[in-house]
DNA sequence: CCTAAGCATTGACAGACGTGAAATCAATAG
DNA sequence: CTATTGATTTCACGTCTGTCAATGCTTAGG
């Protein structure tokens, strides 16, 4: 996972034709790079993708026991990818009672939507 | 990796109050998960994703002996990004003589980024 | 032909990931 | 307190991932 981008010189070449004229440059700085692809990395996941989705369109708090039917997965494993989500920051829990309910943190993805744009 | 999103009903309740009356419905249909998640999971890289930023930025065809010297990989391992990238459908390459030149298939970002919005 | 350059592929390895079973924790009901 | 229910954590397992070294492939130049 190195994110040097050092813009080391081009190597130098033999004598022929340069393979291209103009040298590039990255964009995005390393942290923001860091950042979008621990985003990207969580919602690269079928079900956690789909958990996000149905927790954006809810635009409340859902219950967890709402969640594991939707997916034919076992509750433990509901849990786990909800944590994935929780530890990339895209969702917040709270505890109500027995239930733990859970909902979307809008800004968390708001850099990458704008980066994809 | 099930998306089956069966929607099965709820488990039946002992006899207490329910955890939340409204029933949560998936809004994204398993297929567009999937083909989102495969982009997002793409992105999900440091790497890539500023691999991918590059490319963008430069609206044109950037041969790889541009893109080696930016990161502080070897080789091999850019190439194995660029391959992860193209299996994704976010790039396409094309050879030219020795060099090999990358670019950005706009469209395979559209789906990802208009449900990011 | 042979050599060299640019890029891709293979093999190997440590670490991360997705999953389920089982155990544990937390909170309510009796 | 005890039992029960919802949720999280732990453990185990097979698979996938990122990386590099070494090798192979393709093209250009002698």
């Amino acid at each position: 996972m190195s994110t040097a981008l050092e813009l080391t010189p081009k190597q130098k070449r033999p004598a022929g034709e340069p393979c291209c004229e103009p040298l590039v440059y990255p964009a995005v700085r390393p942290a923001e790079a860091e950042r979008m692809a621990r985003i990207a990395k969580a919602l690269g996941d079928p079900v956690r993708l789909q958990l996000v989705d149905v927790l954006r369109k809810h635009a409340g708090k859902v219950c967890v026991c709402e969640l594991v039917p939707l997916f034919d997965l076992s509750q433990p494993t509901v849990s786990h990818h909800l944590k994935r989500l929780r530890e990339a920051g895209i969702v917040g829990s709270e505890r109500q009672g027995l239930w733990a309910y859970y909902y979307v943190l809008p800004e968390a993805l708001e850099e990458l939507s704008a980066w994809l744009s």
